[in-house]
DNA sequence: AATCAATACTTGACGAAGTTAATTAATACT
DNA sequence: AGTATTAATTAACTTCGTCAAGTATTGATT
């Protein structure tokens, strides 16, 4: 059986969807172990899993290790093949595409980088479909088992109808991306803003995985943040949601480029901590202050504090499980990490300061991989 | 067929709640609206509406306005029959109870106050027992025709067992509410933390009706938050969430109860407030403002500053359809609400800035009436 | 070795809860 | 009166699950 033939088990069933995001996000489990978490019968679980199995989609793993106290037949757990589909993701910035082949569990397959010259439509679009071709018909015949496209932007983006209200850094305004690009591509294409994807990403295959609830905040030029609650991404009844930049720690703090003063990105964002630390360009405050001097240093200190603030605040406000820091700007980690956990524990009110707080710098790919993430998300879960 | 006697059809299936829920929540509709809004078929709603009306729950409006274009079949729309089933709501402070009656659709039709003269388990539990009894063997004839009763606790409570974990205002630590006061009332209990339950309120009776995203801030001794977002009220993985209060606003602020500085409720809260007042109680601090006292004026704006940083913060993470501000605090309305919107609007990010923000003191019974709130919600929703 | 208990999985009959399509009902417009 | 239009109902069917019974595979006990 061809893999084109049967692309549509998976929504074959309620119950098939859930089995393969569960054991997607979730890792090998049995039939029974499915039935309990997805609230089934084991003979629900069956049934739905045929389909999946006669597909390609899923398949049986040897019962090495035993499961219950000693006695009994043991499970053979069911576990996703992760290659019998791939998916694209690329997150586009002002500057560059960045490319991915995923497999199904969100593991990178490949990898392709291409540098911007124009931010216009048509030039974008012609980048996009070269880096598809490139990336589909080089090395592992990704083509034949690759049907989506995510994409990753940056700004005011609608995933449901695929278009790009505004984008700042593409200067874009109302852009029909998924559509364009479908046209383009001949691939399913997903839109979404690209902090949103890098947070599905974990939310599924990260560190949150399973989590009922998850933060991801973003350190960069702007501060941004994340946010799943009660398993479901937040996204805000005016357009509005995690922004976290303009929360407002310090009544007496700088000026805010939105008109207030004293919010975590006044304090934190790139620009600012560039201009508070009287340098040219980040990289060279980052420098300096490895350098030992300390009023750089107190820049970030004084950034990853406000940072620790936004953060526990988040905490405070809606509980998350896990809260995961990254972004370009946590390049210079080491300045940053310890101030940004002294601010969230000092200001985490009772148990929020429990919640786990993994601060680490993401791969620049896996932005793109976000943008696969969605685009594997939308695969398996069709509505939503 | 007396009352009690098909007191399960609401449970006969999904759509028969999620319909009875709809007209509770959203007022009287047709069967093609209600199927429009379910995502179901007309003849599922009619279906699943026979039994409800059978069992006097609901009742078929005389169709006098058109709702169409002009033509066609007029719509006899369903509504609610409120009086089918009456439901008590207590509200448990310190020193006092407060008792109501609301029916199905969670309009108050007693009231009842009752002081506590002591906070052990047993005195109250006797309180309660004998309000119930007041209130549904008065006037009304409610007995016969009310089974549930909610109560709401301010502390760390757990919703599902029943248990009040944590009540500080009654010196309570691990007391099984919910099943003392079944046992002693004979009826079915549900016991909520009472923000919780008044969010719950104003999420389906109130100004956030229909809303998927809500939020409601109460002003008092402390500041408190309940949300709900994607329609569903946020709990806090670690049993935290909604922690308003301590969100920092100002870092040369004044020492907090919690270790921090300059978290809102360590400039709003009613002590904190007295403190820098410089007087004895709330009252005079109140009274001495409203007579023009510069000094305990500017202790008032300052609070409603921090408050309205505090909702803006909420306004720009999880971005609510609809805010509501109330509490015992704002008795003193006039003395806070400029200052409220002032620091709201100026920290509030982009679109955030246009959620309505409903600044309002609800009566003291509305606490009980979100007790109550609880209690027919758990009626219509069994689950969850 | 034979049996038993425990656990995992499979199978087929059944039932709950929805759908679609055709029908009936009630109105306005011509 | 006739027709278009919308609302509600009805009946046949589909889907998707459960349940109960049976099969499979193991460790422990006789």
């Amino acid at each position: 059986m061809s893999p084109a033939d049967d692309y549509s088990v998976l929504a074959s069933s309620p119950a098939a969807a859930a089995i393969l995001t569960a054991l997607v996000t979730s890792g090998p489990q049995s039939r029974v172990s499915l039935a309990r978490k997805l609230g089934l019968s084991s003979a629900a679980v069956t049934k739905s899993a045929r389909p999946l199995i006669d597909a390609g989609y899923l398949s049986e793993l040897d019962a090495t290790e035993r499961t219950g106290p000693g006695a009994g037949r043991p499970a053979s757990p069911l576990t996703v093949r992760a290659d019998r589909e791939f998916f694209l993701g690329v997150k586009l910035t002002g500057d560059e595409l960045i490319g991915v082949v995923c497999d199904l569990t969100a593991k990178i397959r490949a990898v392709s980088h291409r540098p911007l010259r124009s931010s216009a439509v048509v030039d974008v679009l012609a980048e996009i479909t070269a880096m598809t071709g490139e990336l589909l018909d080089g090395p592992g015949n990704y083509r034949e088992r690759t049907r989506r496209l995510g994409l990753a932007v940056s700004g005011d983006v609608d995933r449901a109808s695929g278009l790009v209200r505004y984008s700042p850094f593409l200067r874009w305004r109302n852009v029909l991306l998924g559509k364009l690009a479908a046209a383009a591509t001949g691939l399913v294409v997903t839109v979404e803003n690209d902090v949103k994807a890098l947070t599905t990403a974990e939310h599924w295959f990260g560190e949150g995985a399973g989590a009922d609830s998850f933060a991801l905040v973003t350190v960069g030029q702007g501060i941004g943040c994340g946010l799943v609650v009660n398993g479901r991404p937040v996204s805000g009844s005016h357009g509005v949601a995690g922004e976290i930049g303009h929360i407002s720690v310090d009544a007496a703090g700088p000026q805010c480029h939105c008109g207030s003063r004293g919010c975590v990105e006044a304090i934190a964002g790139t620009s600012y901590i560039v201009a508070a630390a009287g340098t040219s360009t980040i990289d060279e405050a980052v420098a300096q202050a490895r350098a030992g001097d300390p009023r750089v240093t107190a820049v970030f200190a004084r950034a990853g504090e406000a940072i620790g603030l936004g953060i526990a605040a988040v905490a405070n406000l809606v509980g998350p499980a896990h809260i995961v820091v990254s972004g370009e700007g946590l390049s210079a980690y080491d300045l940053f990490e310890p101030h940004i956990r002294s601010g969230f524990e000092r200001q985490a009110f009772g148990a929020a300061a429990d919640c786990p707080l993994s601060i680490r710098p993401l791969p620049f790919e896996e932005w793109a991989r976000g943008a696969a993430a969605v685009s594997i998300q939308s695969r398996l879960v069709p509505l939503a």
